[in-house]
DNA sequence: GCCGTTTTCGGCCCGACTGTTTTCAGTCG
């Protein structure tokens, strides 16, 4: 079992205990375990083998006792208990936004146990006339039921790659396998992913299949056949695994990569031009990279190799022909991260240990950028505080040659659109990063008035997850984007993709349109805890998605550029 | 349920805002 999947059960015991009515606190130790268990680098398992579980700090008995079941069993009995005590239907009610433990309780009590009876009572106006409830609610609620309709059982990609990844290694050590790959809309970096899709080559297609209904991560087969299985994981994902021969392998991928549209526009270029395809003599394949092997089959159309994040309208075959492709950027292409925090604010790792993760990951700077003095929960720091920790910086760097920190903040918009700090102040700092984090529900024209006063700062260098989504379980605050693009345009004010695969803010489709205005893009990972540095990638997928070269991303350029830039004086 | 031990029991992050009220509970970050 995963450390994530034990996370999420631990999470759910939390969100049934809340329900029941359960001390607040003993919830908060499941929840804070949970979010623990989420974070640690190494598997759970090991840990468990090696008794060293109760060694970490926020995991004392009862929770040792609970992971040791579910990483030898794959189940706990108090989460079974708990799952037959309390309806399901109130969990997905509870993760509506605005829907909060208290609400659920009263709704639980007058009869509701699912999202429909709830929508049922919500259009009839009932909700309004329970105790506590009123006719905004009531319209949140509504709201909320129909962004979970939009979502229609997708999953983030940060929850559907992991789990990919997973089979493919799973896959990879079989020797019945010889080639892996992950294709479909997760290979086309689609940021909410209806199915995860795996190709593989085998001989033994009947025994693999068998195989791997045996995995003890397959809940429930949904499909089988002779080469292929669909299944559902714990948590609902639905995995497509489908066995092909050598022969086979590559065109198969390309149509399963997709989109239609791409598929289609080769198949016309393929009539089109003279190539036998039917000549190659294709074992020699098996001795190519599986990439090397596509982009010698996409030369049997003429064409260069395209990018899967860029196979959706079929427009990229046109451009392809035209030699009009981005050449997209790269994770290695990136030389720093720009937006981190540390145990300075809400971060769980050090400033020390992230500089050091900053450079095992063969960058050459990062910027820390804390909470400012307005957000308390998040410890937000104060003027002093930034100064000594200004302090701690120059320290750090004096002892490094080849790594620089920049100190900066993440400093909060207010909900009046006045910045945390003075000018003054925020002249002091290399990197000013804005952020709207409260009052997240507020008209337009107020959120437009923070936002407009933020760009407008000559401090202001970047503006982080620009529309406030969190992928799947919170729509943005009411912005319009061209209006935000336009501005972020004429301010000079580069605009942030937030790599964490929980927002991916802004969206390849907006991270698009902002560079053809001519718009800068910061890719950070906002990472409060070390490990998390790695989420650029997820950042990475959606700048590729958006056609983002090098040249487009700030933090792709060296130090001197990077100071250069923030320097110039805004439009 | 977890932690610390100056505490094996008692405290556990907290302030602001919203929408409900008519003085405050619930939600959020």
């Amino acid at each position: 079992m995963h450390n994530q999947e034990i996370a999420w059960a631990l999470s759910e015991i939390a969100d049934l205990m809340d329900i029941k009515g359960e001390n607040p606190f003993k919830v908060r130790a499941f929840r804070q375990g949970a979010l623990i268990i989420e974070a640690i680098e190494s598997p759970v398992t090991k840990l468990v083998a090696r008794n060293q579980l109760s060694k970490i700090k926020g995991i004392g008995k009862g929770l040792c006792a609970e992971i040791e079941a579910l990483v030898h069993y794959q189940e706990s009995h108090l989460l079974d208990k708990l799952r037959h005590e309390v309806p399901p239907g109130l969990l997905e009610i509870l993760n509506l936004p605005g829907v909060g433990i208290a609400s659920v309780r009263s709704f639980y009590k007058e009869g509701i146990t699912t999202i429909e009876e709830l929508e049922e009572l919500a259009r009839a106006r009932k909700v309004r006339q329970l105790p506590g409830q009123g006719p905004k609610t009531e319209m949140a609620i509504l709201r909320g039921i129909e962004m979970i309709r939009r979502r229609s059982g997708k999953f983030p990609i940060g929850i559907a790659k992991p789990a990919a990844n997973s089979f493919v290694n799973f896959l990879q050590n079989l020797s019945e396998v010889n080639r892996v790959e992950i294709t479909g809309d997760l290979r086309r970096s689609e940021e909410m992913v209806q199915e995860v899709s795996i190709l593989c080559t085998s001989e033994e297609e009947e025994l693999l299949v068998d195989l791997l209904k045996k995995h003890p991560s397959v809940n429930k087969v949904i499909e089988e056949g002779t080469r292929h299985l669909r299944f559902r994981l714990p948590f609902g994902l639905p995995v497509q695994i489908e066995i092909v021969s050598e022969e086979e392998f590559i065109p198969r991928w390309i149509e399963t990569t997709g989109s239609k549209a791409h598929w289609q526009a080769l198949q016309a270029r393929k009539n089109g031009t003279a190539t036998a395809f039917e000549n190659h003599e294709n074992k020699w394949q098996q001795f190519l990279s599986s990439q090397e092997a596509e982009e010698i089959y996409y030369q049997n159309f003429h064409l260069p190799w395209i990018p899967p994040e860029l196979r959706e309208k079929g427009e990229e075959v046109g451009q392809a022909v035209r030699g009009a492709l981005p050449k997209l950027i790269e994770e290695r292409d990136i030389r720093g991260d720009l937006h981190i925090h540390t145990k300075w604010s809400d971060g769980v790792s050090t400033l020390e240990e992230m500089v050091a993760a900053g450079r095992d990951r063969g960058y050459e700077y990062m910027a820390i950028t804390d909470h400012s003095q307005s957000l308390h929960i998040a410890r937000g720091l104060t003027e002093e505080k930034l100064l000594e920790q200004r302090k701690a910086i120059q320290n750090l760097n004096k002892g490094q040659k080849d790594f620089t920190v920049l100190a900066g903040v993440e400093m909060d918009i207010l909900t009046d659109g006045r910045l945390d700090y003075p000018d003054e102040f925020l002249e002091k700092m290399d990197l000013v990063i804005a952020s709207v984090h409260t009052n997240l529900r507020q008209d337009r024209h107020k959120i437009h008035n923070r936002i407009e006063k933020a760009l407008k700062n000559p401090h202001v260098d970047i503006l982080a997850h620009p529309t406030g989504r969190l992928l799947g379980s919170r729509d943005p605050y009411d912005v319009d984007l061209d209006w935000l693009l336009d501005l972020a345009a004429k301010t000079g004010t580069i605009l942030e993709i937030n790599a964490s695969p929980e927002r991916l803010d802004l969206s390849a489709t907006h991270a698009r349109m902002a560079k053809d205005r001519g718009i800068m893009i910061a890719i950070n990972t906002d990472a409060h805890d070390r490990n998390r540095l790695a989420d650029i990638s997820y950042g990475i997928n959606n700048a590729r998605k958006a056609g983002l070269e090098k040249k487009d991303v700030l933090n792709c350029h060296r130090l001197k550029e990077v100071k250069k830039i923030l320097k110039k004086p805004k439009g």
